[in-house]
DNA sequence: AAAATTAATCAAAAATTAATGAAAGGTTAA
DNA sequence: TTAACCTTTCATTAATTTTTGATTAATTTT
């Protein structure tokens, strides 16, 4: 197991580093919590992120809302400040626990398996909902914002699951799409649906491209 | 202020009711979580509903649950359990905090005073009301001064929410505007009311423009 | 490995749709 | 009837969306 930790205090970084690792937990601290969130968008492979909310110059919660952003990966709070409105705001804006300071390495360590144990369940709810009279569609409880052309497509994808879709029936389904445009259009869309899904083109989770056909929808 | 218990420990319950009391706050208890739920529905007037997570033959997040269906009241959760994931999941399902028990009634005050404090922040008043036999519809308390099929659209707009309604149906709806009128009738009809909510129409609250369908209000 | 095919995406043109001022045509009430 | 007000159309501008074309990247076939 690899974790992330945001922690200023370099003498008891180090102590939890050298006492998860006899764990098998391996940590790498950054002393400063913008080169960290840099570092969270290019490594993806660390399974949590303990962070410090008591940082000099920085909000921690700052950190915390900047990397929600653009990942969910587990977060456990640490603080000195043991103030019940960071706990909750903390919690709200998606950390995952929240540990008061001073904290025993033992209960950190239960804490990071506790939480990676839960993640690798799959806790799924419908993650996208069709609101055709609203001409929205959700997802994740939020409405994507998206133009007629993309709502119908998108609809029409997520509507014949697993099923892929060839151009030709998307431009004669949708009503505003021009049967006679080319086919191209339709992949401009896709990627635009997907820039609004915040998809990895190399690898999309929910619109795959099937080479010579169209797209498919995975749920 | 007037707050729910849901707690088995009837001895408990009781010590808390009366220490809350001293401090103005009543409390009515609980014993059957069934009971309380259906108390919840009928009596909409408690201002917060504190929760033991450790009941006798029934999940307390199952109640929790089934309570969030209805009701979106402030929830203290309180348990023996100072199990990770209740709390982590009883927050998740809409908990407003966390309470280990053995705690000291005070704790139990502040939080509960914390929680309406923060819950009273959004004190919705309805901000549009429909005067019909008027003839009139009221905005922030001040009447608009609008003309006949202003008032007709708007009211239809207000009566069906986040709806994109279209500008056929509007026509059709509304007694003042003709059937065969042109669509654009009804763009110019909405530029005027906005204009009289100082909408800005770059980027409108109230009445959103919902492209080749028509508009709707969203509250 | 090179060639050929297909996909992703940017930028920009073309097309569509919306916002609004101005004015014509109606309606109503004094 | 006149005056005041309202609805409707028209014309123009602005904003947004669809479409295309070009470029680069990825994948498959040769």
């Amino acid at each position: 197991m690899k974790v992330a930790m945001i922690e200023d205090d370099i003498e008891l970084a180090e102590i939890l580093a050298e006492y998860l690792k006899k764990y098998g937990i391996e940590v790498e601290n950054y002393e400063d919590p913008f080169i960290a969130l840099s570092a969270m968008h290019i490594a993806k492979d660390y399974d949590a992120l303990i962070l410090d909310l008591t940082l000099p110059g920085m909000d921690g919660l700052e950190i915390l809302k900047k990397l929600r952003e653009f990942s969910d990966i587990p977060v456990i709070i640490s603080s000195a400040r043991s103030d019940l409105s960071d706990k909750v705001i903390g919690l709200e804006l998606g950390a995952d626990d929240y540990l008061p300071k001073p904290y025993d390495p033992k209960e950190l360590e239960a804490r990071l398996k506790a939480i990676t144990r839960r993640r690798s369940k799959p806790p799924k709810e419908p993650e996208f909902t069709i609101y055709k009279n609203r001409r929205e569609i959700h997802y994740k409880g939020k409405p994507l914002h998206l133009t007629p052309a993309e709502f119908e497509v998108l609809s029409y994808l997520i509507e014949h699951p697993n099923q892929p879709i060839d151009r030709e029936e998307l431009l004669y389904t949708c009503e505003n799409l021009s049967e006679n445009a080319s086919e191209k259009t339709i992949d401009v869309i896709i990627s635009r649906i997907r820039q609004k899904l915040k998809e990895d083109p190399k690898k999309p989770h929910y619109i795959q491209s099937v080479r010579g056909v169209g797209y498919k929808f995975t749920p």
